[in-house]
RNA sequence: GGAAGGGUGGCCGAGUGGUUGAAGGCGCACGCUUGGAAAGCGUGUUUACGUGAAAGCGUAACAAGGGUUCGAAUCCCUUUCCUUCCGCCA
């Protein structure tokens, strides 16, 4: 969510970073809106403040026990009550327009983002690590999986419909595995707080990190109101959700190993074999609550994070530099980790790290006390992934793969495997 | 799910229609006092929005939203959260 006072005080500098997302200016709409608001609020003011002066008088001429004086007052002050009510509910409504408008309008990229309308604008980074060398046509994951019977899609569809999996024995151990490997690097090594969050919540917590209202299509909605989260980004970003946390307590560094859903609308016909993009995925996510000095670096601090548990998977990735069209709506940078796929033979994202500025924070309204100085100031809060686990899994089996159709195990995981060293291996 | 009782400022806690943005206490800040400290004394101590160069002024806010009234923290309705008891349950 933006703030109108910082559009009013220089609304070319907004159009001007909504151009580099492809959308046509909107600061002078706003700031219309925004008048128009002032002007009723105004005019509201001068009357309540003259129904609050006669409404003294009707008491002092009471307590002097002056009954007609206090009566005519009494009749001018009901006067008053058409233009009150029409204000109150002038006001509400054109303070929600004004709210409605600015809700769907994305977060501005800071002027490092580069140019660029979709993922060919993207600039690479750097890069970590090396393609394995095959010396065969190496398979995709879902190949492997099924040829081990450990990953069963067809039995998954019959239960759920398509876009979903079961997988089986070494196979679901090796999703845990990973998982515990992410959590556990991340907790003793990067100093991340692991919690354990709702995966239902509720519109105002899907709101706060910008899920709604303009993404709703892709999400999954309960029965009774609540919504599946697509991402633990929401419940972690969201435990500070309107409150006031103390300067010295920031950054806040959280994770959380959780489900993921997705109602992948407009994704139809992408990724439709295997575990690339379903519906249902976990991931371990990281989220960081920090004071606006401090997010810019923190975001390399993440990123670095997520990066740590590709390199210790020893899986081939690269940054990417996301280019203002293709970021998500509430991002202000952001990094993408794509790890190289030999079955696919191509780079394919595994994390995405972002700082949002304090683009959540006011939607939340999570603030901070400085240690110095007056008042609140919002946080700035940042996202990203640690890594997706789902795609993690792929990852390990397609470049761990043998010729054979087993798959090694990569030494770091071993431990978590209760020592196995190969798929496929085990009768 | 049923029954009962609650939600007041950073905290505790008064307050059932008229200078109550809110007594009192604690905490905190500054000052006085002191060789220094404690105690004591004094002053101050919410937030948002609007307006203004600023000082300031105005409006709103006593869980949230509606209503009654000239006027509401105080009365009515709805929602929500908490506590206790019962039921159910991993």
């Amino acid at each position: 969510m933006h703030d109108i006072k910082a559009i009013r005080d220089n609304p070319a500098g907004f159009d001007a970073g909504l151009a580099r997302r492809g959308l046509a200016p909107l600061s002078s709409t706003l700031l219309a809106i925004d008048g128009e608001r002032r002007d009723l609020l105004q005019k509201l003011q001068e009357t309540q403040t003259k129904r609050n002066e006669l409404s003294k008088q009707v008491g002092d001429a009471m307590k002097a026990g002056d009954k007609p004086r206090a009566e005519a007052i009494k009749a001018e002050v009901a006067a008053l009550k058409d233009a009150l009510t029409q204000g109150e509910e002038g006001e509400r409504l054109i303070t929600q327009k004004l709210n409605d408008a600015l809700s769907v309008i994305p977060n501005i990229p800071l002027d490092e983002v580069p140019d660029g309308a979709d993922e060919h604008g993207n600039v690479e980074v750097r890069r970590w690590g090396e393609k394995p060398a095959f010396n065969w046509e190496p398979r995709q994951h879902f190949v492997i999986g099924e040829r081990l019977k450990l990953m069963d899609f067809e039995t998954a569809a019959k239960m759920a419909g398509a876009r979903f999996v079961v997988l089986k024995k070494q196979m679901a151990r090796m999703e845990r595995a990973i998982a515990n490997l992410m959590l556990d690097i991340h907790t003793s090594a990067n100093g991340y707080t692991e919690c354990y969050v709702p995966m239902l919540v509720s519109d105002k917590t899907m709101f706060g990190t910008a899920q709604l209202p303009k993404f709703a299509e892709d999400q999954f909605r309960t029965t009774d109101g609540r919504w599946l989260i697509p991402t633990a980004e929401v419940s972690l970003t969201n435990t500070v959700r309107e409150s006031v946390v103390e300067e010295a307590d920031l950054p806040l560094r959280l994770t959380a190993y959780t489900p993921c859903f997705r109602a992948e609308a407009g994704a139809a016909g992408r990724d439709t074999r295997g575990m690339i993009r379903q519906h249902q995925f976990s991931k371990v996510e990281l989220v960081s609550i920090t004071t606006p000095e401090q997010s810019r670096a923190e975001l390399e601090r993440m990123t670095g994070c997520a990066e740590a548990i590709l390199q210790a998977l020893g899986l081939h990735y690269r940054v990417m530099k996301l280019c203002a069209g293709d970021m998500g709506f509430g991002s202000r940078l952001t990094y993408d980790l794509e790890v190289w796929l030999p079955g696919q033979n191509a780079f394919r994202e595994i994390s995405s790290c972002s700082v949002c500025g304090d683009f959540q924070a006011r939607r939340m309204d999570a603030r901070y006390k400085p240690t110095e100085g007056k008042g609140t100031r919002f946080v700035h809060t940042l996202n990203g992934s640690g890594l997706a686990v789902g795609r993690t899994l792929v990852a390990v089996l397609e470049n761990y793969q043998n010729a054979d159709g087993s798959v090694t195990v990569p030494d770091v995981l071993v431990p978590y495997m209760g020592g196995i060293t190969k798929l496929g291996a085990v009768k």
